[in-house]
DNA sequence: GTTGCAGATGTTTACGTCAACATGGACGGT
DNA sequence: ACCGTCCATGTTGACGTAAACATCTGCAAC
């Protein structure tokens, strides 16, 4: 069994030999420059074409001191909008040329961002895009390379760096007040877990909504965003009579609730109406389909490349944090309270 | 406002400027290589700290003419499935020391995933993982760079290149014959889109389960995988009373089914069982809870990796297809038919 | 005291690309 | 004919690293 060779493909130099031209020219091909004869360069295509020429990205990025691709940290890729929001990234990057390096870790640790952003730092990428839910980055203990482009996709406003986010707040408001118009004397809430920043915004602002409007502001139910820890924090709600609104801050937890419900025979929208945040594609299928703030993860991606591009190439300081608006969507899981 | 400079950072020559050695030396310490006098470490390793070196990857690559990356070509990122086993390719590559390069293509055609797959082909990485849902990929005609080690991930033996998967086809049968042992006459099936190789398999292995059974074979209604095609199939698998048990290729379209029968007043598991396919974290809190089967993304994404790493390593050539179990769990959404 | 050897360290070179500079031929103006 | 220009093309060198090879030191064996 060979040992696998190193496996490098036909070089500059290749081409030129089979081309009877100097590498020079070759690389003025491989980069569209202007200033060659068109005869020289159809011979020059045809021998890349015949030899199967690629550039090689190293040597490239090694002579220009940049790589043409970009570092996402990440954390709970599988989650709803994680995922979503990362696709959105790929796709806006790709268009213009660069490639992403995915840098996942496992817990949202100090320690583990640290090292993500270390091994990042190998000046493998030319920017980087945190993305990380329940972070607590300490930012001053974060030991950033010189320079390095970085934008964070968080609704906190401690960073020096761009921060891009949906509109956390105003989606909340919209959610608390939807229920409220319906004639609800009050909406309870299940939060997600408080490390989140999202979390914290959605729940201050339920509750500013809810004291602008003077009306009683009830306990609140914490969840970690699972279906499951809804379901938990569901059956705690579903007991108590008196509650006829919820607004929850992820669908997944909604689902939980709604199964709460279900199970303690209690009707949805007729005892108790449920807004949900997020607008999974499932939630227009939960039963009954629910009623949710649609925030749209591919703007906040597109939001995010493009400020970290004009970082790069222009060295761009932090301009205004981006605010992706929201959008209620209404369906069946909200009504005015029984009678 | 300066032009963003090639922002290069320390190199070999400045540390080994800093600690007084030569550039080898730090080369040498830099790799934990033994033969390096432990004092002499201690002050090559203080200097490395003191300016911040960090080696450059890209003179690496271009040095060894290896990436240690390995590029993922994936369609349809936020898919369920595939977020969880790119995630977990992702958790399986990084203790090796390696990265990863998303290569999304937005349709699984031809052009796309060539397309993708010679911007890989640019030496940018030392393996491919394929990971393309729906594809219909003529293996000629993907240009291949010779000796890039690939691995699919699909049921298809159509590949030369190693491929891993659930095991489709034993799955599909477990849940067709957990609903005839309950009882029911025969089973109905919502299939994935015909253009995907594992929608495929789930429904030749139903109707080989129902044929080795003796059942009647009903019609197959197709559907895309969607919560909403789920509906659309299940509102006409509910209106017609002669259906008892619907075995569904998908949890997500299980979803719609289930809101089809809530519609139509037919109780689950009373009237109707469903089984579904996946057990996505919500499953657990569908109404009813829905009994599925369970696939280990996290499995397949460890062992395409492994395999991969093994190309990689030792040019291994393919071996036999990886496939990986899959699991019955049973919740509340089936039940013996009514009597 | 010489020889040999092992281990630490230094020097040279090549990896593939491309900017900068050098060359050389064609052509226009005088 | 002479000079200056412009444009296509070639040559050189540097980016940061690490393998291969060279050198040097100290020490054990005789």
């Amino acid at each position: 069994m060979p040992a696998a060779s190193p496996r490098r493909g036909p070089s500059m130099a290749d081409v030129a030999r089979e081309a009877g031209v100097s590498g020079q020219t070759v690389s003025r091909v491989a980069n569209g420059k202007t200033n060659v004869d068109d005869a020289t360069r159809e011979r020059v295509l045809a021998a890349m074409r015949r030899i199967g020429y690629r550039p090689n990205s190293a040597a490239r990025a090694l002579r220009n001191g940049k790589f043409r691709s970009i570092g996402v940290i990440i954390s709970a890729l599988p989650t709803f909008g994680n995922s979503r929001t990362l696709d959105a990234i790929a796709a806006a990057v790709v268009p213009e040329g660069f490639s992403i390096i995915l840098m996942p870790v496992t817990r949202p640790t100090q320690g583990e961002v640290t090292g993500a952003f270390s091994k990042l730092n190998e000046q493998a990428v030319d920017g980087v895009i945190i993305l990380i839910e329940q972070h607590q980055l300490d930012q001053s203990s974060i030991e950033l390379p010189h320079g390095l482009p970085v934008v964070v996709i968080d609704s906190s406003a401690r960073y020096d760096y761009p921060v891009v986010d949906t509109d956390q707040a105003d989606g909340a408001a919209t959610a608390t007040r939807h229920l409220l118009e319906l004639g609800h004397a009050t909406v309870w809430h299940i939060a997600g877990p408080p490390q989140s920043y999202s979390a914290e915004r959605r729940r201050k602002s339920w509750r500013a909504t809810l004291e602008l409007a003077g009306a009683f502001v009830p306990p609140v139910l914490v969840g970690d965003w699972s279906p499951a820890s809804g379901y938990e924090a569901g059956s705690r709600l579903a007991a108590d009579p008196a509650v006829t609104a919820v607004f929850v801050a992820n669908d997944q937890m909604a689902l939980g609730l709604l199964r709460a419900l279900h199970e303690t025979g209690r009707s949805v929208p007729g005892d108790v109406s449920v807004v949900g945040f997020d607008d999974m594609e499932e939630s227009a299928h939960f039963w009954p389909p629910l009623t949710t703030i649609r925030q749209s993860f591919e703007a906040v991606g597109r939001h995010a490349v493009s400020a970290l591009l004009a970082e790069i190439e222009t060295g761009a300081e932090a301009g205004e944090p981006v605010t992706v608006p929201t959008e209620l969507v209404r369906r069946s899981s909200t009504a005015p309270p029984p009678a």
